[in-house]
DNA sequence: ATGGCTACGATCCGTAGA
C-alpha cells in the first residue's frame, strides 16, 4: 500500500497537478491539506474520473482535509472528538484494515501569540486521542502537514529559525509526544538525503535554494512502520508552473 | 532590510500561511 500526503494549498488550483500526480505515482491514499474548500465544491466528479475516491471536511478560504482514495473509505470521521473547533483540520477512515488520520496542524503564526496557544492545545487533544486511536487500530498511519520541524536537520538554518514558530521546543516537545505514544516518523527508518525538506517559503528563491523545511509528516504505528520499506518525498511537483509551497511525501507499505 | 510570494475574498488592500 502507497499512502501520501501533501499540502496543496488550494485545491482549486491544485487540481490538476494532483490528478496528473495521482496518475503517475497511483498511491492507494492521498491525504490533502488547505483545499481551501466547501465541501459543496469539492472536485468529486474530476477525481472519480482519474480513479478516486474522496473524503473531505472543508469550509471557504482556510484549512480543509481530504482524503483521496483508489477505493471508499470506511468509518470516517471528522475533527478531534471533545476538541470543538470551527476549523476543518482533522479527517479520518479505513482502507484495506489500515486507519488513516489525516491532520492539517495549526500554523502558530508567532511563539506566545494566541493562535500559537491554539496550536499546544490543538496537539494537547491530538495526543489524547491518538493514545486511543492507538489502541483502537494497531495499524494506524497519520498523516499530514503537522507544521513542526522536529529536529534541527530539518531546518535549512537551525540557527536563522532558532525559536521561532514551527521549530519552538514546545512545539518540538508536542511532536515528540507523538513518538512517545509509540508512533514511528516513517522518514526517518531510512537513510535519507541531506537537507531533505517538504516546505519552501514562496519569497526569496526558497526552493532554488533550498531553504526549507520538513513539516510534513507520516507517523506509523509500530505494526506498520515494521511493514514500511520506504519513505521519501517528491521534490517534482515544487518544480511545476503555480506549485503549492509544500510537496508530497509518500511512504510505501508491504 | 524583519521584507521579499501566493491564495482568497474582498476591492484597487487585508488576512493568512510558514
Amino acid at each position: 500500500m502507497k499512502l501520501a500526503t501533501w499540502n496543496v494549498n488550494s485545491l482549486k488550483v491544485r487540481l490538476g497537478q494532483l490528478t496528473d500526480w495521482l496518475a503517475q505515482g497511483k498511491p492507494d491514499a492521498v491525504c490533502l491539506q488547505e483545499t481551501k474548500l466547501e465541501d459543496g465544491k469539492f472536485p468529486v466528479s474530476e477525481l472519480e474520473a482519474a480513479g478516486y475516491h474522496a473524503s473531505f471536511c472543508g469550509q471557504k478560504t482556510y484549512n480543509g482535509v481530504a482524503i483521496v482514495s483508489r477505493r471508499p473509505l470506511t468509518g470516517i470521521s471528522t475533527g478531534i472528538p471533545g476538541f470543538a473547533d470551527e476549523q476543518r483540520r482533522v479527517i479520518a477512515g479505513t482502507l484495506d484494515g489500515v486507519r488513516i488520520v489525516c491532520l492539517y496542524a495549526p500554523n502558530g503564526q508567532a511563539v506566545g501569540s494566541e493562535k500559537y496557544g491554539y496550536k499546544l492545545r490543538w496537539y494537547s487533544a491530538l495526543k489524547q486521542w491518538l493514545s486511543g486511536e492507538l489502541a483502537r487500530h494497531p495499524r494506524l498511519a497519520v498523516l499530514g502537514d503537522l507544521n513542526v520541524a522536529p529536529e534541527d536537520r530539518d531546518v535549512h538554518d537551525p540557527k536563522a529559525w532558532e525559536g521561532q514558530v514551527l521549530v519552538s521546543e514546545p512545539e518540538r516537545a508536542a511532536f515528540r509526544e507523538l513518538l512517545e505514544l509509540g508512533l514511528k516518523d516513517s522518514f526517518r527508518l531510512f537513510d535519507q538525503p541531506e537537507k531533505s525538506f517538504s516546505w519552501w517559503d514562496y519569497r526569496m528563491m526558497g526552493f532554488r535554494r533550498n531553504a526549507g523545511l520538513r513539516i510534513d509528516h507520516i507517523l506509523l504505528s509500530p505494526e506498520l512502520a515494521a511493514s514500511c520499506s520506504a519513505c521519501t518525498i517528491d521534490k517534482a511537483p515544487r518544480k511545476l508552473e503555480r506549485p503549492s509551497d509544500h510537496t508530497p511525501v509518500t511512504a510505501e507499505l508491504r
